[in-house]
DNA sequence: GTTGTCCTTTCAATCGATTGCAAACCGAGC
DNA sequence: GCTCGGTTTGCAATCGATTGAAAGGACAAC
């Protein structure tokens, strides 16, 4: 390796060295047509030989962008809880890589929300190109309300009426479907759905578990929809209250494999047994999934792939592009957690991409 | 609310409408002592009713700062995993919370990383103030390589001789220490070790297991030392190796929580009774421990405190101060796994401070 | 009226790049 | 030698702020 040179850290400097002016050093390095093939090569190996990088934050201060694209995680404004879950450092390592690729930087905002257009002064917005949030919440109005500003911003989450911003998101009432008629066909027909109905994905997921029961022709109970936040610890809080309250049911479907664990944790303590007396379907396929005790039966979403979508999106927004909606499949995956026939003791599929 | 203004956007507009120059506006906006009481005033209040903001992304490029801490994720170069242990999320969370707080940025670079020194040169340590590095992988020498360039830079991670970066870390030592003798304390003998030892953290972890068995009187097996990645897939397969060699052990320590709930679905599936014929000792609770069957006994680190703290330190060292190492208490989390008495299905205890 | 002092404000350079427009260059044709 | 046309390069403004140095203004003393 040559002896490193000074290092040559601006265009001025590379300029003077190349006998030309910062102008054409400039066009040289973007590969202008202005510039001749000659003139191009001398600044290009000189560029080469001093190390000279570009300064980014200078060209982008000047052209006006930031090449960072902002993620937003929605809290739960009554928990505060900081995001808790497996799942979202999935979907995060999914947007990480993805920008990555796309030479963006990503901003990471992980502040409480009350309110989101709080947001639209703040750094969140002004420090980045765009923005994507995880989860939209109970802020659905709001959302639009940003999103009428005209800032590129993509929302993971459920379809919902009137929507006016950009959305990416599983098929929450097909995943809801294949989790409540798996339960059916294993002849259960006292089936709970854990989660928070207010929430636009877990509606959808619960109207999805209502199709399946009508299907196969079971009343729906209406005191077995029970309100189970996302965070653990207050869904164990929820869980416990139900087991005071006596009520029956074999069957369980949750808004997410956390709630799952902490209800399988939850019943087992309470001397039931799992799957045998109530059999638990998760969702999210989380890692862990596969690893606990039994292993747990859950409605994958592909978050990578996710993180990928909502990536391109919002770039695509940024371009001035016309973005439509992307759907993301949803597939069960069947372990013994809802006394479905014991799996061999298998690593967890690869998630396809 | 007042009908909203026109919105003023560059310095210079607000300094016209204030009937001063830009100078003074920015002096008087930013306290200067040069600038009398009323024209300050009267610049203020145009600016607050305005809605003026100042462009921080101008300012910084002009004070040469950006205000932005990059947080690396140093990955398992065989994996290529991406980061899918929770612990990375309570830490990332604790990071996140504490820039906030001193109205710093966090940019995530998530990239596979085979040689940290290529990080030199490129947008992370370019776009970012300081570095806040998870993990000493197998990097040490280039770490303190990049260290002596005088980047401010923190690593999470285990002293090491030779060590010339700032460090913050978990008592390893004590942590392994605890672990062992507390399976030791309940009559188990046969212990093995599972995890890599050519991570500092974890080679650190190993000594006071090392140190329990000996205050214990009890031999140590070379062959009880399972080399275990922290990758959750992987790690399954070194424990279903481990079951084809028949090796006979009645406890086992786990250098993370992952591998620990890995071990116990594995030895499980395979007929083994937990805690009963094998108790298993983790170590950060993540959040999950509790809720797996058995509850997880491990050992805690302050997660959200040590962000607090590597963020506190690499902006000391921004700001040129001297920083010092710091070294966070570790707790032992008692819970069945490991055979102690039944817990109540109490939530977990929230995390100190 | 002039000068000196002190307090306040403005001027203008600067951070490191991009880009519209004008200028310089170069060879060809007359 | 002069002009024309096309290519290549340079000038200078610009993005939106900060800051050292110089200027301006008010007031008192001489």
């Amino acid at each position: 390796m040559p002896r490193a040179q000074p290092r040559v850290t601006t265009l001025q400097e590379l300029a003077d060295l190349a006998g030309v002016s910062r102008a054409t050093a400039s066009r040289a390095l973007s590969d202008s047509t202005l510039i001749s093939d000659k003139t191009k090569s001398k600044v290009r190996s000189l560029a080469q030989k001093h190390n000279y990088r570009i300064n980014e934050r200078a060209r982008d201060f000047r052209l006006r962008r930031s090449r960072v694209i902002s993620v937003v995680f929605m809290l739960d404004n009554q928990s505060q809880q900081h995001m808790s879950d497996p799942f979202f450092l999935e979907m995060l390592g999914g947007i990480a890589d993805s920008l990555a690729q796309h030479d963006y930087d990503l901003l990471l905002a992980h502040a409480p929300i009350e309110n989101v257009e709080h947001l639209r002064d703040s750094r969140v917005f002004r420090n980045a190109d765009g923005v994507i949030f995880i989860g939209q919440g109970e802020q659905h109005e709001r959302l639009n309300a940003l999103a009428a500003q005209g800032r590129p911003m993509v929302i993971w989450g459920s379809k919902l009426p009137d929507k006016r911003y950009c959305l990416v998101g599983g098929e929450n009432e097909h995943g809801g479907y294949l989790a409540a008629s798996h339960l059916l066909k294993l002849g259960r027909r006292h089936l709970a759905f854990c989660g928070r109905i207010d929430i636009p994905e877990v509606a959808a997921r619960y109207r999805g578990y209502q199709r399946a029961l009508a299907e196969f022709g079971v009343a729906e109970h209406a005191d077995r929809v029970l309100d189970v936040p996302f965070d653990m610890r207050r869904a164990q809080a929820a869980f416990c209250a139900v087991l005071e309250r006596r009520l029956r049911f074999d069957a369980a479907v949750c808004a997410s494999d956390v709630m799952a664990l902490s209800a399988i944790a939850t019943l087992s303590e309470a001397g039931m047994r799992v799957p045998e007396d109530i059999a638990v379907v998760g969702y999210d396929d989380i890692g862990l999934a596969a690893y606990s005790r039994p292993p747990l039966t859950s409605v994958r979403q592909n978050i990578r792939w996710a993180g990928r979508v909502l990536v391109e999106s919002v770039l695509g927004l940024i371009n001035g592009e016309q973005v439509s909606d992307t759907s993301l499949a949803s597939t069960l995956i069947v372990r013994r957690s809802c006394g479905a026939p014991p799996a061999p003791p298998a690593p967890p599929r690869a998630t396809a991409s």
